[in-house]
DNA sequence: TATGAATGAGCATTCATTCAT
DNA sequence: AATGAATGAATGCTCATTCAT
């Protein structure tokens, strides 16, 4: 790798560790600038402006994490649980990979982000996930109706992103944190499916 | 209610207003002085510097919260799920009414909000939360060991913190969101119980 | 007067001198301040950006001039080479007064002033000058045609406007100035005006 | 021409070109390299700054415009008139090739540029062409006196430069202008000489 | 000969905070 | 008890210039 590109992946990892830990607003160029061991004015070199360089960081990630999501739902040889755990799964291991920016998805709102970024990719993962969630509900418990499968689909979201949100601050590490949520969670998804199963079949 | 006190009152009901709309970074003293019709001076007379005023704005709510949950743990004539429901309507409404607080609680590091202040308020009403959490799960099934009622305790509470967080942020009315979460937060915490049960039951 | 009202005089002032010697895009707020005494944020106490100062500045100065050359000439006493030499000396007035606007008007081409206030402002009193150095011409010779008059107008303006740039960036104060210009103009315009009475009468 | 001569010449081409349709403060170093089809390093190879870059730019043209009059006032075979509409349209082309120059030459203030060049240049510059246009009003009235050949000298460089000053911001193009200005300066000249005829014989 | 990488000084502007009244 | 005046530190961003290759 030559040099500007490494100058310019340090200057995306400062950037994505700051934001992750103060939140975009709180996050000076400066700041990203000594972390990333350069000048602030060498961030204007390789990205337009701050908000282009949470821009950049978003992203990429955003559809790696879809496809990715699409890729388990589609294995055919797993069963629905098992879909739904992968897929909880792909979604912690993303929110952990990139703390900073799940916390913005979720929690941003800032004036000072341009609207039609935001709502634009905000919505459509967001969105996304939702449905993904549905398709998973759907495949489990194939009597339910439309109505229901929302419901589900967003009470499993809810149980995922509360797990999540709840650990996403602290300052243990990536892997150690992962092992602690992993467990919870395909426990609550066992607990709640089977909540679903209880309540909708009688 | 002398002047002085109305208008300490004034200024403190403005910035709670104010940092729930936009969050704390967001307000300045000028507004917030705009809102509280005074000088932004005059709150300087009152208050520290903004960072009181967050902090006077967001304990006494907080020990309010505290109190109604213990409130309702110690109402006789409930079951656990009634209990537990009610806790969670509890919660929801403390978070709707003092949003940007309840973003703070959770999920803010900031480097602008005195760390002590926040590591001390922040534990406090999460451990404590817990512990209220675990309470109920203990009283309804008394079978359990310490470490599944830690573990469901977690459970129930991610699931009421991914609903709240999921609705905080949008732009609707107070009343509306509360309508929309706790229909959905009730059949959550049935579901888990039932989960819950019929999982550890076997 | 009070306070307030001084250093907004006081800024408005430094703005306008520094302005004059150095341009609009070489001049800093913190310059301003400087001169004026003040920090750089008392500025933006009274005016809302450096536009806007620069707009105070400019646009009440080119009323007063326009509605002083107006009354000059129609004065009914006085006969039309007087008039032009009396509308030559208010320019003339005008433009050390306000040697920045000056100028501003008729060299500036800063893509950073604000599009339409250039072009409006600028046109206007242009245009204006124009209009009433015309009208002047025609009560001098009222034989002479529509192009003739826009032609010599043209040229009476030329002249006036070519005087004062040639000294309306020397160091000498401005009574000084107003001296050794008023007697040149005045006889330039003598001569202009009696050239075009020599040309268009035969 | 070796190819550093031809690079070192590209930048010069571009930097005249930009200076004088966006000013020399308007026009950054990067600009000059891209329509230069060089690096903005490349320059400082060749020039020790942006400064210098403008120095070389202004004083070649200015000696070849001083020559050209001098060439025009000795052609014996034109008489006064015509040497002087000739010195007139000499100076109008001049102007309109180095727009931006022009504009410096006259009215910059900018401490930006070093003040020694400032004054030595502009000094000669206006001097100069002062005392090449006395010369012709010598030759054209050789009854006048020293102090009238000063004071019609004056009128006459007032007459010019006004002219050119009132179009030389407009977005019109160079051929375009010179049509314009050229016949209105003639007849400027011719009235003006002719007035001062009339004025000084009697 | 030429360049891409990097920088620091500087800019307009904002805002929490202090001070004199 | 209250305020308007004033400020300095900070922010995002630009640009002439330098340096290593």
């Amino acid at each position: 790798m030559n040099k500007a590109k490494e100058t310019k992946k340090r200057i995306l990892n400062a950037a994505s560790e700051l934001f992750s830990i103060k939140g975009y607003d709180s996050v000076t160029m400066r700041e990203i600038a000594k972390k990333a061991n350069c000048s602030h004015s060498t961030i204007y070199l390789y990205y337009q402006d701050k908000n282009q360089l949470l821009e950049k960081l978003a992203v990429p990630p955003l559809l790696i994490l879809s496809k990715r999501i699409d890729r388990t739902i589609n294995r055919e040889q797993l069963d629905s649980l098992s879909k739904l755990k992968a897929t909880a799964r792909d979604i912690v291991n993303f929110s952990i990979k990139n703390r900073s920016l799940y916390l913005m998805y979720m929690t941003i709102n800032s004036e000072k982000v341009d609207e039609e970024y935001y709502s634009l990719e905000v919505n459509s993962i967001r969105s996304a996930l939702f449905k993904k969630l549905q398709k998973i509900i759907s495949l489990h418990c194939s009597y339910l109706s439309e109505d229901e499968i929302l419901k589900y689909g967003r009470m499993i979201f809810f149980q995922i992103h509360g797990t999540i949100m709840t650990y996403i601050n602290s300052e243990e590490g990536s892997s150690s944190i992962r092992l602690r949520i992993i467990p919870i969670l395909d426990e609550s998804l066992e607990i709640l499916l089977q909540g679903i199963r209880g309540k909708s079949s009688y």
